[in-house]
DNA sequence: TCTAATTCTTGCACGACGTGCAAATTTGCT
DNA sequence: AGCAAATTTGCACGTCGTGCAAGAATTAGA
């Protein structure tokens, strides 16, 4: 009761962290396709009707912590100067991502494992992407008045960080992943207004 | 014996429209989750069990449609003159698209309105077009050799043609849809070597 | 503290889905 | 014609998502 979460938030919180671990964990070890739903409740203690009351499917589940991870960049994103350049703040607010959430994550690492030997979670990623791209594009219409540009740089950006992280997983750690997400999105220019 | 096409081919790409325009029709009529798969394969004459030997459930039936379109274009661009431009000839190749395939595809436009309407068909295609970005990538490495940038490109250019879907939508046709795409198209810029 | 209201969990039941399998049908070729 | 290969179909099975109502936990108010 310290914080602002009450007793039910916060045990809807570990509840909900407990299943996106243990569908992680049950999917590194046996492979998404051979872990049922109810496996993942028995291992998170709950039921399986609990399980659908948090998320619609192993898969979503599963990438519960990239979801997170993109609002926290929206986040970051907003929380730049005001002022700066659209494109600018997305660069300057990934670089802070990493920073702030070093890249040797164990969880997100097996996520990204696990995204691609999965191509049915590339697709709900993407999709996931796709509707986090609105809450981008508000953030970026405050920089960049036009709306249409500021689409724009939401779409190309969020393709770009993806190809990053694609080339990364397959480079095997020739380079930091920092760097080389930084370096693609040098290489993309958005023509603003 | 007649063309190139041996009658068990043909029949297999008459059931297999059958069942995509079926879905279509379907679902622009009861929307996608009033429709079950059993009802698609009963409107196109087969049973359940041969819809599922065509398509992995009713999204991907629906999208078929989609799914070729982009195929096409990937021809498109192999078949742009050699020594041009990567992003110009995307840029090219995807104004043939529009004038080869004239916009007001009655089946298209289907496809986009449910596109608009069910966030879950969006998903799967976002999945299919990162599953085609290979595709994409293996024709422009002949004009760019350098991979990464490549890739980097082909991601970026389904980003923005999305986006310019997107916009065409929620517009509600203002201007051309070609008009529009092409215009998007010249404000990214990727970087070559 | 006790109680009532609110919120969350659980079990049940149901329709729908995807798939392996084997039988039946269709097509290709001689 | 007749045989081989490919395709369709029905059946069965495990899994999935969800509405519903009962039960348990948490909150808020006296």
């Amino acid at each position: 009761m310290e914080t602002l979460t009450t007793l039910r938030e916060h045990k809807k919180a570990v509840t909900r962290r407990s299943l996106a671990r243990a569908a992680l964990r049950l999917a590194m070890e046996h492979g998404l396709d051979g872990v049922t739903v109810e496996d993942i409740a028995d291992e998170a203690g709950v039921s399986r009707r609990t399980f659908s009351n948090y998320f619609a499917g192993k898969e979503d589940a599963v990438l519960d912590g990239d979801r997170s991870r993109i609002q926290a960049l929206v986040a970051l994103v907003s929380a730049r100067p005001a002022g700066e350049e659209a494109w600018t703040a997305l660069r300057a607010a990934t670089a802070e991502l990493y920073r702030t959430w070093p890249v040797p994550d164990v969880e997100w690492m097996a996520q990204l494992r696990l995204l691609r030997r999965h191509p049915s979670l590339l697709a709900r990623q993407a999709g996931d992407q796709v509707a986090l791209e609105r809450d981008l594009t508000a953030v970026l219409v405050l920089r960049e008045p036009d709306e249409e540009v500021a689409r724009l740089m939401a779409a190309t950006f969020l393709a770009t960080v993806r190809t990053g992280i694609a080339l990364w997983l397959e480079g095997a750690g020739e380079q930091q992943l920092p760097v080389l997400v930084d370096r693609l999105l040098g290489r993309v220019r958005v023509q603003g207004t």
